[in-house]
DNA sequence: TCAATAATTCGAAACATGTCGAATAGTGAT
DNA sequence: ATCACTATTCGACATGTTTCGAATTATTGA
């Protein structure tokens, strides 16, 4: 991957962690981790859409769009279970962005 | 700070990080970090307005603009200096901010 | 096959953002 | 005081984003 690419994905999943109700869909799904460790592998929390958008005031077709944005930019998976559909964190995706923070990169 | 106020200031430094041209100046800032270590505090990168946006394409006004965005989300600071108006990353906001995908946080 | 449930797609309206050029303001030197 | 340099503010326009409701698709069970 080029260093565009990634400056390209970054701004993708910044942009969709930017708006408020994404990025309480995003904590959701991230509450895999246990405080003050990384992600555990073996237990990655999934939700199905509907739940995750409890009491949220926002409709279906709105939480939709969302969902679909974060998937768009590579934070959540997304794989249908009957009839619903489970959301999940990768947890490699946390701790890339952690390392986008931590450590210095080409400009 | 609470929890609400927290989730605010993330989507708007997210939000700030997700352009592409504020996202390439932000990354100009961070290179005061050594690779593979958490910031250096004693060394902190300062480049004037000027300097920062050579090689974009982008005019001084919007340039400006984007600073002002960095600034008002608290991911960068800026300070007169003479004719030039200094700018830099306070290493905490980076450590913070990689807290913020390594841990998990009350939703 | 039909109905119920879960979720997505589409189009439209309201609102926010990125960009530029022109005008303005602060600083230091002549 | 005036000039050159550095940077910001302002207004305008084009482009994107957020949100909703209505229509559509997918799945399961009666």
């Amino acid at each position: 991957m080029s260093n565009s690419d990634k400056s390209n994905l970054y701004t993708t999943q910044f942009k969709a962690l930017s708006n408020p109700h994404r990025l309480t869909l995003f904590r959701r799904l991230m509450s895999c981790c246990v405080p003050g460790t990384v992600c555990n592998t073996d237990e990655v929390t999934r939700i199905c859409v509907g739940d995750l958008g409890e009491g949220m005031n926002i409709v279906a077709s709105t939480l939709s769009h969302h969902l679909k944005e974060l998937n768009r930019a590579g934070l959540i998976q997304m794989e249908r279970e009957g009839k619903t559909i489970q959301c999940w964190v990768e947890p490699k995706v946390l701790t890339e962005l952690a390392s986008f923070f931590a450590f210095t990169e080409s400009k």
